[in-house]
Formats: structure tokens, C-alpha cells, sequence
DNA sequence: CTTAGCACTCATTAATAGAGAGTGCTATTT
DNA sequence: AAATAGCACTCTCTATTAATGAGTGCTAAG
């Protein structure tokens, strides 16, 4: 009869050890290598037969008879299941000053530049933020400025005191003492409730006729409208393109180039960051876990970040499949909270 | 004694064809090959003299015995002369939607943003447009907006009707109705001019005695420093990235990596750009003749662009040395001359 | 001045051999 | 039964060599 194969706590130790070899070196782990680095007082050729049994397991694979192995996506799966019983508390991640820098600045737009800019320095690898969806977005106050005729700027300031500004153009012309109402009466009203609700308690007020500047009502109305349908589609923050240049992984042009042209055809990165959205909290796809042919070979570490308590946007990191998820794992999630504080600061 | 050389009007013609050739197929070229695809009614061998001649004139090169000829950069200099002697007029360089797009803009950084996407998928280059500095910018109008205490956003029309907003932060606190004053005074006293003639202006009134809101305009010199002050560095836009893939000379991923950081690391760009507007018109940087030594494999085919009679910036196209000028030369200059148009429009 | 002919050069490609890392299996030890 | 030592085997990687071929440079003839 075949022998009995299981994972015991040795044979995961032994994986935990490959896996970690691995993504030190981004080279196949030999036997022989094992038995030299770590301590388990076993010989090359009984850590072989372990090996053998976790490739059996579809733990580890083969890149070729004779050359060591490397973990499989499901390898690296009970990897990362292992570190997360045993997080790096207590670390310092970030400096005193690039802590602190996040509360200084007056734009989301800065503010999420800067965010990505920290998860690719830190780790080395790709950083990635999606923006909040505006219509989401609960403000403080709003204010209208014409332009030009027929062409507004909108300044919602959030309830965190972050600035984002849009250009509308509108059928007709508002003087700025309209405008100027307009705004008012929206920021008497609707103080602290999102865009969305906004308008629902707007059209739910005429219903009841519970107020009475119809006219100005409905051209505030008109004025939501627009900038609803003006929002481009959600925006995404990319940086550290550079990063993969140094990955032994993408050595190869095609490969490159392949990844490149994923990170300028946004829509499908902004799919996968926006389901992370539903499922909360941390996730990893790892390799072709993430829907994207092209970035097979990638793993994608991701937090939501929240302002109160409503989920407001994604933000993580890209990296080989190979990547060092030990650290990237806490730097996001740290990173997420650090954004979700600033963004929940009144 | 030696013969003679010089370059007449034949050998003119051959190097036209060796360099029109080597830039589309970026092979060195042999003398059969020309003999073969032009009318010249030359054999190989004398088309090899020829060639002889151009090396020692410096226009060619050899890059090892057995291999045909590839252009010098002092080459691709005549060549270039020789086409600005006939340039493609009267060819459709955009279609109507794109150029009609030009005048849809409400914010300048949209604006460029679009040229710069422009004249990246028009070339197959990369595209990179240096914006225009605020402080030169002729208004035609300005507001300030309260956001918070001591945070104000100032929010330029420029007089082409494009917007560029900034948010700064202040000494003092100001109400808004403090800030209407001050945007009313200025956009009365001082319309049409750009912000540094402000400045200078509102300082020799003040010394002759010409006005007496000697508090308040105190208050407004000192948020035209703030505003001074607050303006980042030029900003520089890219866009194409992904097109040197596919230019057989950047098959070396360290070449990649290296152009990709010098794009990272803007400021080298940007006093090369800068240094163009001070000569104006079209520059062409051949290979080494740009100062940033990663770059030496590339061309910059630059144009500036101007509102009213005053250059405001430059754009272009950094390609391959061996791109393809004839083409780049007349796009480059073309949107140039849409975006003057676009900023120039009152 | 132009051209044909021919030897020569040098990069590129394919084929081959040798080295090295690591496994898989078997027999032996604990 | 588990661990280990020994050894043949596999497969990649590197270096070497040889063959190919494009293109030149030179000389002599038209």
C-alpha cells in the first residue's frame, strides 16, 4: 500500500523553509540546501523524500528532474496561511516623518499620490491605489465658482477636510449669487451625508413639499446630475513601474512589456480592485488567481481603506508571485490604516 | 595626392538613402542593397566608393568590417537639413475629431495632458510636454475660495478661459468675504497681465501712494508670495512609455531601465526642455547631442508653444536616434501650433 | 569614372562536449 | 519504520568549434 501522506507539522516547517529560500533567491530550492541552512538535523536525501511528498501534495513542483523545487500557488498559499498566525508586531514600518507626512495634505488626489508612492518605496514592488468614488463621498461643505458661463467649478471639501475639485459645463448659465445660494442650501441641509444621499433627500423633500424654492430646487437637482455623469471612471494610482525592472522574473521583454501594457489599460486592474472592495479587509490573489492573463505571474496584495465606517477604496501592492509577502503583507495593511485614519480625522 | 572629396550632389543622395533606409529597417545597410532599391543606375562597388567617402567625411559608420553602413549622428544632421528643404505639406497630420478636441479643454493639465497623448500615438514615440509656468500665466480671472482656516484655494482663468487651481495654506486666517475683496481688486487693477507684473505693479503703487487699502493690499502682496512660493517644480507630462518596446534598439533590458529612470527622475528633462525655450522654434537633439548620458541612443525632436505672442512651454517627442524624422518633425510642429492656437484663443 | 571579380573579415547560428547541480532509487544503518 | 549513504541518471548551462553568409576593400579591366 502507498504511504501515508500528510502534512505534519515537520513537512510544513520544511515548506515554510523552501518557500522562504525561494523567494530570498528566485531560484529552484535543492535538498541538499535545506539540510545546510536551517536546522533540522536531517539529512539531504530525508528532506528529499519530504520534498517529494509536498510535491506529491501540490505544494512544491519541478521545474525539471534535476533541479530543486519551488513552490506551487497553493505553496505559497499554506505559506502565507503560516505567517499570518504569527504577525511582525510591533515593527516600524514607516518613519516618523513619512507617518506624519500623511495628515499634511489639503487633496485626495495628493494624498493618494503620496499613499502609492510609500507602497512601492517600501516594498520594492508595484504600488496601486483606487481613488473613492466621489458620488460616495461625504462633505463638509461645497462650494460653486463660475468659471466662464455655463462652465462651474465644484469644491467639495470631505468631512476630513480633503479638497477635490471638478469643471462642469451646464446647459445654462448660473450667476455666482445663484450659484452661491445653491451651495448654501446645500451646506445648511445636507451637512455630513454623502452625494448620493444628497440627492435622494432632495428628491424626497419636493415629494413632501416640505420645501418651497422649487426653482432653485430643481436646478440644484440639475446641477447633481451633472456632476454625477462628469465623474470619469474611478481613478487608479500606479507607482514604482521600475520596480520590476530589478525582479530576476521579468528578466524578459515580453513578459515586460506584457505588464506594461495591463498597467495602461486600467479597466481590468480597476475590476479586480473594485471586487476587493465587496470581500473587505486583506486580500492576495496569487498568480493566476488574479484574473489577468498577462499577470500570471504576479501576486497582488491588497487592504481596503475606510473613512468612519465605510469602505472607501482599495489600495495594495504588485509583485512577483514571488514576492515577499512577510513584509508586503503588514505594509499594507498598515499603510491602508494610516490612509484610513487621515481620511477619518474630523 | 588624395582625391578629392567632397560632398556633392550624388553622394548627397546616397547618404539620403542609407540613412531613409537604415531608419526603417535599423539595419546597417550595404551598397548592394541601395544599388538594388534605388534608381541610381550605380553598381555595388561604386556606391561602395561612395559610401567610402561619406565614412571619411564622417556622416557614416561601420560597425565592424563585414557589415554595411549605418548613419553618424552628423549623418542624420544633413539628412534632416535635406528634408526641412522639402517638408510634407498639406498632409492630414490629425483627424478632425482629434484637433477639434484641442478646444475642449477647461483645465490647462487636461489639456496637455491630451497633447501629450497626442503625440505619442501619432509618432509611436513618447510624448512629453513641459507645462507652462503659473507666474507667467496672463490671467483673466482670479478667485480665492475658502476651504479652511488658513486654507485657501486660489483658482486662475487664464485668458485663453483655461483653469489651473492650488491650494495654499496661510499665515492668517481670512474670511471669505476678506478674499472676495482681494480677488475683486486684483481682477479689476490688473487684468491681462501675468502675475509677476501683478506683483510688480501692486508694489509701485503702494510706493507712490496711488492707493489706500494699505492693509488689505498688504494682505493680497502676501498671498501673491504665498502663491509664488507654493508653485511646485515645472511639471513635466509622458506619455508612450510602452512604445520603445518596440524599437529593436532598446532590446536590452538595462538600456530599458535606464531610459525608464531618467523619465522617473524628471529634472534632467526638464533643463533640457527648459534650455529649448530659451532658442525657441523646433530643436532637433540628436543621440549624445542631449546632455542626460542614458539618453544617448535618443533623439528629442522639441517645439515651444505660445499664448498670444509669448512662449509658454515646450513639447515633443523622444524617440529612437534613428526615428523617423520626417514624420515627427512636421507632427511635433503641427501640435505645437494647436495648442499656441488653443492657448491663444481669447 | 565605373564596374566586375575575388579574397578577406566578422557576426551569427548550430552543433558538440563537458561540468555541475540535484534528483530518485536502493541498500544499509539506527 | 525512519533516516541515511551511495551512486547512477537527468537535465541545464557554458564554452568551444565549425559552418554560413552578408558585406566590404582592393585590383584590374572596361
Amino acid at each position: 500500500m502507498a504511504r501515508k501522506i500528510k502534512l505534519d507539522k515537520r513537512s510544513r516547517q520544511i515548506l515554510q523553509a523552501v518557500v522562504a529560500y525561494h523567494i530570498n533567491t528566485a531560484e529552484p530550492v535543492g535538498s541538499r540546501t535545506i539540510s545546510r541552512k536551517y536546522n533540522f538535523n536531517l539529512s539531504p536525501a530525508t528532506i528529499r523524500n519530504i520534498m517529494a511528498d509536498l510535491e506529491e501534495m501540490g505544494y512544491l513542483q519541478h521545474p525539471h528532474t534535476s533541479a530543486g523545487r519551488l513552490p506551487t500557488e497553493l505553496g505559497y498559499r499554506i505559506y502565507i496561511e503560516c505567517l499570518n498566525a504569527a504577525p511582525a508586531e510591533g515593527c516600524q514600518l514607516l518613519s516618523k516623518e513619512e507617518r506624519k507626512k500623511f495628515a499634511e495634505f489639503d487633496e485626495i488626489d495628493k494624498l493618494l499620490r503620496y499613499t502609492c508612492k510609500i507602497l512601492s518605496s517600501t516594498t520594492n514592488y508595484i504600488g496601486i491605489v483606487l481613488a473613492p468614488k466621489m458620488t460616495r463621498m461625504i462633505f463638509k461643505h461645497i462650494s460653486f465658482v463660475q468659471i466662464r458661463s455655463n462652465t462651474v467649478m465644484v469644491i467639495f471639501v470631505s468631512d476630513s477636510g480633503l479638497v477635490q475639485q471638478n469643471i462642469i459645463r451646464l446647459q445654462k448659465e448660473y450667476s455666482q449669487e445663484k450659484l452661491d445660494k445653491m451651495a448654501n442650501l446645500l451646506n445648511k441641509k445636507f451637512k455630513n451625508i454623502s452625494l448620493l444621499e444628497v440627492r435622494r433627500n432632495l428628491l424626497e423633500m419636493i415629494r413632501q413639499d416640505q420645501i418651497t424654492y422649487d426653482e432653485l430646487l430643481f436646478r440644484a437637482l440639475k446641477l447633481e446630475d451633472e456632476i454625477l455623469e462628469s465623474q470619469e471612471d474611478a481613478k487608479i494610482f500606479i507607482d514604482g513601474h521600475l520596480n520590476i525592472f530589478s525582479e530576476p522574473e521579468f528578466n524578459d521583454l515580453n513578459k515586460m512589456k506584457a505588464i506594461f501594457e495591463t498597467f495602461e489599460e486600467k479597466n481590468q486592474l480597476l475590476n479586480i480592485l473594485d471586487s476587493c472592495i465587496k470581500d473587505g479587509g486583506i486580500q492576495i490573489l496569487i498568480g493566476s488567481e488574479n484574473q489577468i492573463a498577462e499577470m500570471r505571474d504576479c501576486s497582488l496584495v491588497t487592504s481596503v481603506y475606510v473613512a468612519g465606517n465605510f469602505i472607501r477604496g482599495t489600495l495594495g501592492v504588485i509583485g512577483p508571485t514571488r514576492m515577499n509577502y512577510s513584509a508586503v503583507i503588514p505594509q499594507v495593511e498598515y499603510t491602508a490604516s494610516l490612509v484610513s485614519q487621515t481620511l477619518s480625522n474630523v
